[in-house]
DNA sequence: TATTGACACATTGTCCGACAATAGGTCAAT
DNA sequence: ATTGACCTATTGTCGGACAATGTGTCAATA
């Protein structure tokens, strides 16, 4: 009977992704900070003692998490990454996944409602004044469906940006390129111009007067309404979101 | 008086990207499907009508996605995304932007009373199972503090997989990686393997029996633990969270 | 029959060298 | 202060090269 030993496979990993660990490595610890420059490719290269071919390889891998980028389309640069930029990683992850509409749903049901709550203890005026001008935007476009649904996402945002907690904002970054986009149906079907704002302005008021409850009963009954919305617009509640439009070109 | 009209900055791509997006809409679409195995290299920079280099480079993009990936250490093949593989991503960002451990607590207390609850309702008897071995595992640990906030990891992640939900998962990925390692201090500080094992009792027999309430609840209550002990311990509820281990070689 | 070994082949990981395009700087001319 | 001419450094892309390694075939062996 032959002796039964399991090696754990050994993980060896090509020079390109070695290269880009040590460089993350090295931003993470805070060695080196967002806004810092970074050698040039050759210099770089030569220090890791590999070729250009191959660190610029590494480079991609670093590239797509968005902690590296260019500054004015040359020098190497490390950066902050964009909330956008990462979530699209995510995106296309869930859209994958054939996550559902009611997936998402769920989900939001979970964030919104706490990001109207914690932003009423950490809006500054600034960004209750960003809240303001979206609430006179959407009055003025409640019956344009493309531009009222621009309102309605940009609202949501607002919100989750007053709390201040990139964390949060991380989290429903999803939201942003998938939930929402897909509500544009309801709206073209439902036409809810005066139910959607009602809601934001309850939010917004209580933002405004430092009530967490209430903004976040508002931001749950204005959920509760788009699923509402989606249901009675037979729009797939539980088929797979589907990108709408990924053809974005943000930096 | 110069006319002053504003151009839009014209947005040109090098190559590399140009041939990344293409392929990524290519497998977004659906057109290319999980498991499909792509031509090689060279046939596709052929295909693109680039050199293997640039594609290559646009290889690393989607490879960090996560949407592409070696089958045995081969052949290009189409993959599903991993959480923990787009987590990662994630979990730098957040340690760039500084984000601290009141954050994370904040975006934890949105969504794990909420994975709780929807577990409920969508827990199979294997989830369970699972469940109901953690508990039991975790038991026999709860002196010792490395195992203890790995079985504590653990369960959190039993819960949440048991929401069927990727998008739930995907969003609480980075919870995994910065939160609950960072809460590897407490354990150590105040060893309250008794009250998590509670907690966790409670959730695991609200799920059984379907009561989602007071799944929420005792997961509510099991975080709001998570809080007091960081602040009892005075171990930097408002400091931004370090990469404990990041040295991690998953796939 | 099932395992082993030898061998050829395809593909990747890595290297090297090359060149056009362009961002940035300098300096003179206007 | 702006324009134009010029030089330099660096990137984006190319083409070719080779060793290492996974894959498949086929004969030899137990």
């Amino acid at each position: 009977m032959p002796v039964n030993h399991n090696f754990s496979k050994l993980a060896r990993q090509p020079a390109y992704r070695a290269v880009s660990e040590k460089i993350r490595q090295v931003i993470l610890s805070g060695e080196l900070q967002a806004g810092d420059m970074l050698p040039t490719e050759l210099e770089l290269a030569e220090q890791f003692g590999v070729t250009r071919s191959t660190l610029r390889e590494a480079i991609r891998l670093l590239e797509e998490s968005g902690i590296i980028g260019r500054a004015d389309r040359k020098r190497l640069v490390v950066t902050l990454p964009q909330t956008a930029a990462v979530g699209r990683s995510v995106s296309s992850a869930m859209l994958m996944h054939r996550v559902t509409f009611k997936e998402l749903w769920q989900v939001a049901m979970g964030l919104e409602p706490l990001a109207g709550k914690l932003a009423c203890a950490s809006a500054t005026d600034e960004d209750k004044q960003r809240l303001a001008d979206n609430l006179q935007r959407t009055e003025t476009v409640l019956e344009d469906h493309a531009r009222l649904l621009e309102a309605e996402i940009d609202f949501h945002n607002l919100v989750a940006s007053a709390t201040h907690n990139y964390a949060l904002l991380q989290a429903r970054a999803p939201l942003n390129d998938l939930f929402y986009p897909a509500w544009g149906a309801v709206i073209r079907a439902l036409s809810p111009g005066q139910r959607i704002l009602v809601a934001h302005r309850r939010v917004y008021e209580a933002i405004c007067n430092n009530k967490p409850r209430e903004a976040e009963r508002w931001m749950e009954k204005h959920m509760i309404d788009f699923r509402r919305g989606i249901e009675m617009g037979n729009l797939g509640f539980d088929q797979p979101v589907t990108s709408a439009a990924n053809t974005s070109g943000q930096n």
